[in-house]
DNA sequence: GTCTATAACCGGATAGAC
DNA sequence: GTCTATCCGGTTATAGAC
């Protein structure tokens, strides 16, 4: 979604020389890293094999890196896409929950081996690429949005304090799935859908009982602790050093 | 820890030259990391500062991220120092989590920076640096050992089932920890000490309640969970490909 | 066999000409 | 917008010194 920044609208039938050139330069570099992985694809290969200059390739990505977060787009693009039938079709929560979460593995099991080499730059709280950094904001908030999709198509009830945080938190255990699924080796990566089959269960009966009186209390604190959390002040911001993206 | 494989016992009195060597190289990156962070520091500047050529610096560790296995050895030692204390004096189980949570903490502070960088080569689950790997078993080990004593050494009653995959769960509730931690940019990191007190209550009490009748079944699923997961199969191994270490 | 050093190689990134 | 030439840093090859 938000790798084109570009004039033409989507479906316009034109697109510029220089569109169709980053374009190329995109598609090629998603097929290497689903054929050679990360580390195996090199800027000077895919410049090759899209006919373009080591120079070229990088006036329309600024690194290597930035074609992560173009990647980071494309698999939102294709998960949506994958959600849409049980979206529309499920109002069980569960089942729209486990839908989603199974979509989102489903659509990413090409990139798998990528994804885990990938893992590695999004995890430097620095890298613009983290999932928490303000660069990925745009991708994060329409990823939470999806969440919020699933409790508001179903058909459950949410307490009205718990409504507000739940996507951000339902978000949070999507990464944690992801995180397990890259370090997942079994076959088909079976353990992280029965992870996904089990934990769902879980998660959903939690929320359920959010609206239960007795356990109010429990639930008060959790959400009492995430806003401390957010509540501690930062330094003020002034070795960010890097120059904010030119 | 780990990090000396060689001859002398450790409190011998004459190191080799080769050892010294190896110390000074080790020395002057660990001090190079805590100033200017791990990509802040090239190879070639570690080896100019320990005087040694690059190719000498090579000689004793095969790699950069060698240099961070070496960290994580002294990164547990230096925890296991400032732990003592707590483990020897309280014998309650909140106060002992409590302290030794902190004490990884306060020890690795001066390496804030230069953990985060690290994260992203240990967050690749090919990289033998993944705290999963098995190259960093031993360190694992230890790790978990150590939560093992925070039990053991505690007043607290543990149901018997949940005492064998209790030291597990505190290691990742640690990992975790570390987790938010390399986050946090908080002054003085206030957030994570703030994280850590508040779920060190809901950990503890979640521990307590493993004996409690009625909340057994509850337990018992989520060990079966655990126990499900690693059950389903790898697939046979073929593609490691590395060569297991030279 | 243990240690040390120099000179490459490779790949990400940049400068600057056209 | 496109290229070539170059830098920089991790890593390796390899040749010697002890």
């Amino acid at each position: 979604m938000s790798e084109e920044k570009k004039s033409d609208s989507p479906g316009s039938a034109k697109p510029s020389k220089a569109e169709r050139t980053r374009q190329r330069i995109l598609e090629t570099a998603l097929r290497l890293f689903r054929e050679r992985g990360y580390d195996g694809t090199t800027m000077r290969l895919i410049a090759a094999e899209a006919e373009v200059s080591l120079g070229n390739a990088y006036y329309y990505f600024k690194s290597k890196e930035h074609l992560i977060q173009a990647y980071y787009g494309r698999s939102h693009a294709d998960h949506l896409v994958a959600c849409i039938e049980v979206l529309n079709e499920k109002k069980d929560l569960k089942a729209r929950l486990r839908g989603v979460l199974r979509a989102k593995i489903e659509t990413s099991q090409p990139y798998h081996r990528f994804a885990g080499q990938l893992f590695k730059t999004a995890a430097d709280p620095a890298s613009p690429l983290s999932p928490f950094s303000p660069e990925s904001m745009p991708v994060r908030k329409e990823a939470t949005e999806l969440m919020e999709l699933i409790v508001s198509g179903s058909d459950a009830r949410v307490s009205k304090e718990f409504e507000e945080e739940l996507p951000r938190l339902l978000w949070t255990y999507l990464m944690g799935i992801i995180l397990y699924w890259i370090h997942d080796s079994s076959e088909g990566c079976r353990r992280t859908y029965l992870l996904i089959d089990r934990t769902v269960d879980i998660v959903v009966r939690c929320i359920q009982l959010s609206t239960l009186a007795p356990i109010r209390p429990l639930f008060r604190g959790a959400l009492k602790l995430l806003a401390e959390l957010r509540e501690v002040p930062e330094p003020s911001e002034e070795e960010a050093g890097a120059e904010a993206d030119g």
